[in-house]
DNA sequence: AAGCACGTAATC
DNA sequence: GATTACGTGCTT
């Protein structure tokens, strides 16, 4: 209960192509030769059932939380988030800004159909709940370990290309199963667990939006996107307040002072290495930073009670490093032309 | 090294 | 006050 969204008793336990569609025989077909076909096929059963539970789930929620009744109004709030369209001004407007969803992507399925352009694209389901549901596929969860991301068949997306994307390819694919954007206004006050998709949240930079995966990359000073240089520095917030803790290794240095304006660092400066006992915090664009829920099945997430950890998942990259080495986004920060990245 | 439990900072 | 989750030390 105390995870997130804990739907693993929603799994229903599909056992590879029982319930296939009429349509999904060619997986059936193919079989013996290709485990990914079948696997898609399966997948997007999975998908299907999944869009129903989250169109009701969500829709229930919503109600709840509208009326305060909600009995887990956080977790309400993420449901009725993940099932949001994930760019309103793309349901808008007759055509969306780019033919193609998440879901798209996952099943790499042409955006050909006509149909998925349609004004509901309601309850695409997400990754999310893939990673979810994938230990119930072959039996019992198989806990911690957690050979999720390169078994889920998203892996065959591992080589796929990642549009530029500064990470290797098996950051590509979880950036595909990170909520990928924004819910936006929706937030409201998700907390920092949500800044994750706050972040994402830019996209609605001036109304423009952008495909999830796309990335807009500015530059500081550019004065091209207020919004990005706002949600921007909001980063360089967390990541300064994480940057000044290190053991004395760091380049605390170059640090711009307005950001330190937000947390309150009683610690002043770090020059003084004022036993800067202050906590990191997430990076919050990693991919681990911009997963939206746990996953329910991790040794942090059933461990919850006494572990006091974050899902495994849902882990900073930046915070499982030791607290002394940041070489990445040391070199620029202030720099004139320091490049950022959204995706 | 990874996992776990705990204290507690930070936030809600 | 409750919740989330980082840091740390002990255990495996
Ligand atoms: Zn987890
Ligand atoms: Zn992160």
């Amino acid at each position: 209960m105390s995870s997130g969204v804990c739907m693993e008793s929603h799994a229903h336990g599909h056992t590879h192509g029982h319930t296939h569609t009429p349509g999904s025989d060619f997986s059936l077909q193919m079989e013996s030769c290709v485990n990914p076909v079948l696997d898609y096929s399966a997948q997007m059963e999975r998908y299907r059932s999944f869009a129903n539970f989250y169109k009701t789930s969500a829709a229930a929620a919503a109600a709840a939380a509208a009326s305060g009744t909600a009995p887990f109004p956080q977790a309400a709030a993420k449901i009725a988030r993940i099932a949001t369209p994930i760019f309103p001004s793309a349901r808008l407007s007759a055509m969306p800004a780019w033919p193609c969803d998440n879901a798209m992507l996952w099943g790499r399925k042409p955006a050909v159909n006509p149909a998925v352009n349609a004004p509901h694209r309601t309850a695409m389901p997400r990754a999310e709940p893939v990673n979810m549901h994938e230990h119930g596929k072959h039996g019992p969860p198989t806990d911690s370990s957690l050979p999720m991301a390169p078994d889920n068949f998203l892996s065959q997306l591992g080589a796929e290309p990642c549009r530029g994307l500064p990470v290797p390819g098996a950051e590509c694919m979880s950036q595909l199963k990170c909520p990928p954007s924004v819910p936006v206004a929706a937030a409201t006050s998700a907390g920092e667990a949500e800044r994750g998709g706050t972040f994402s949240g830019i996209p609605p930079l001036g109304g423009l939006s952008l495909p999830p995966g796309v990335i807009v990359m500015t530059t500081l000073h550019s004065g091209v996107s207020p919004a990005a240089t706002v949600s921007d520095s909001a980063f360089q917030m967390a990541n300064a307040a994480g940057d000044c803790q290190h053991g004395g290794t760091g380049s605390c240095s170059g640090s711009p002072a307005t950001l330190n304006t937000g947390g309150g660092n009683t610690n002043g400066g770090c020059g003084g290495n004022g036993a800067a006992k202050r906590k990191r915090k997430r990076c919050g664009v990693c991919a681990p930073c911009r997963r939206l829920i746990n996953c329910g099945v991790c040794s942090s997430c059933r461990n919850r009670k006494t572990g006091h950890q974050i899902c495994k998942f849902r882990k900073c990259e930046e915070l499982k490093k030791k607290p002394g080495t940041m070489l990445e986004r040391a070199p620029s920060v202030g720099g004139a032309d320091t490049f950022r990245w959204f995706f």
